[in-house]
DNA sequence: AGTACGCCCTGGCCGC
DNA sequence: TGCGGCCAGGGCGTAC
C-alpha cells in the first residue's frame, strides 16, 4: 500500500525516466479512475503534447508538473502502481491497466490498480494545494517538533491523528504502527497527552522510520512495486506490523493486534504506553 | 469535533 | 475443485 516512502521511491524513479519528455498520447482505459470533474476525454486532450517539467510528491500523491502549468495528479490508493515501460523491458497492459502515457520511441508509463481505489486528475498549479488539502510534509525542514506539537493538540487518539492527511501528509497504516512502536507510544493515547520529550521522540520517529523505508525503496506487503517493477524491502524491517503473536524485538513481550477506526493496529503492550 | 461505520473494489485465503 | 464468505484498507460521505 503506497504511503509516503513508496510514492517517494516512484517519484525518484520517474524523475530519471520522464523529466523533460513529451507526452505524445495519454490513453484512459478505465474512465472510472479519472476524478474531480474532469472527463477521460478532457484529460487525454489537455495532456497531449505536454512536456513533463518535474516529478514531485505531496504526501501520498504523485505530481507530474506539465509545461502548460497544469499538474497531473496520481493517487495510488491501496494497490496502485506506476510502471515504466521501454522497448528493451516492455510492461504488458492487462485488465488492471487504467491509464497509459506514451512518450514516443516505445517508452510509456502505465498506471495499474487492481482495486481501483486510486485516481488520476488534472488541476492548475495555482490551485494544487487547495485541491490536495494536505497537512504538514513530514520530511521537510519546516516540520519541526514545535509544528508537531501544535498538530497534536487534539483529543483524538494519536494513531488516527497520524494518519489524518489533513494534519500530516503521507503516513498510512503500516508506518503509523511502526512510528508509534519506535516512539514507545500506544496507538490509543489521546494526542494532546503527549508532551515534552515524548513529542521530540515522536518527531524523531516519524522522520527516521520514513527515511529508513525510503532507503529500502518502500514496503512490498502485497502489490507495491517501484516504477521499475522492483519490490521494496521495508517489510523485512517491520517491528510490529503484521507481527501479532510474535515476540517484541525490544522486550520480548507478545505483539498484539487491535481494531482502531476500522483499521488493524499492531503494538507492543509492554513498550508502548 | 471526534468517532464509528459503510462504501468503493479485487485478489487471496479459509473452511466446507 | 469450487464456491461463499471474509479480510486487507485510503479516502470520502454520512450518522451520531
Amino acid at each position: 500500500m503506497p504511503e509516503l516512502p513508496e510514492v517517494e521511491t516512484i517519484r525518484r524513479n520517474l524523475t530519471r525516466a520522464i523529466t523533460g519528455k513529451r507526452i505524445s498520447r495519454l490513453t484512459v482505459h478505465q474512465p472510472a479512475v479519472v476524478k474531480r470533474q474532469i472527463t477521460a476525454a478532457a484529460l487525454a486532450k489537455q495532456t497531449r503534447g505536454q512536456t513533463i517539467g518535474a516529478v514531485k510528491r505531496r504526501g501520498k500523491a504523485l505530481l507530474l508538473l506539465l509545461d502548460s502549468g497544469d499538474v497531473l495528479v496520481f493517487r495510488l490508493g491501496m494497490t496502485g502502481q506506476m510502471l515504466w515501460s521501454q522497448p528493451r523491458r516492455p510492461v504488458r497492459r492487462d485488465k488492471h491497466t487504467h491509464v497509459i502515457m506514451d512518450f514516443g520511441g516505445g517508452e510509456r508509463l502505465l498506471f495499474r490498480d487492481s482495486r481501483r481505489f486510486g485516481e488520476v486528475y488534472l488541476t492548475g498549479r495555482d490551485n494544487l494545494e487547495n485541491v490536495l488539502g494536505m497537512g504538514a510534509e513530514p520530511l521537510l525542514k519546516s516540520f519541526t517538533p514545535d509544528v508537531l506539537r501544535r498538530i497534536i493538540e487534539s483529543s483524538m487518539k494519536i494513531k488516527p491523528l497520524l494518519m489524518d492527511q489533513k494534519r500530516i501528509a503521507g503516513i498510512g497504516n503500516i508506518y503509523a504502527d511502526e512510528i508509534l512502536f519506535e516512539a514507545g507510544i500506544h496507538p490509543c493515547v489521546p494526542a494532546q497527552r503527549i508532551r515534552g520529550k515524548k513529542i521530540h521522540r515522536l518527531h524523531q520517529s516519524i522522520r527516521s522510520i520514513l527515511r529508513e523505508a525510503i532507503a529500502c525503496q518502500g514496503d512490498t506487503v502485497s502489490d507495491y512495486r517501484t516504477a521499475f517493477g522492483e519490490s521494496g524491502s521495508y517489510q523485512c524491517n517491520h517491528r510490529v506490523y503484521q507481527r501479532q503473536g510474535e515476540p517484541c524485538l525490544r522486550c520480548g513481550a507478545t505483539i498484539e493486534r487491535m481494531r482502531l477506526g476500522g483499521r488493524s493496529s499492531h503494538y507492543c503492550p509492554q513498550c508502548q504506553k
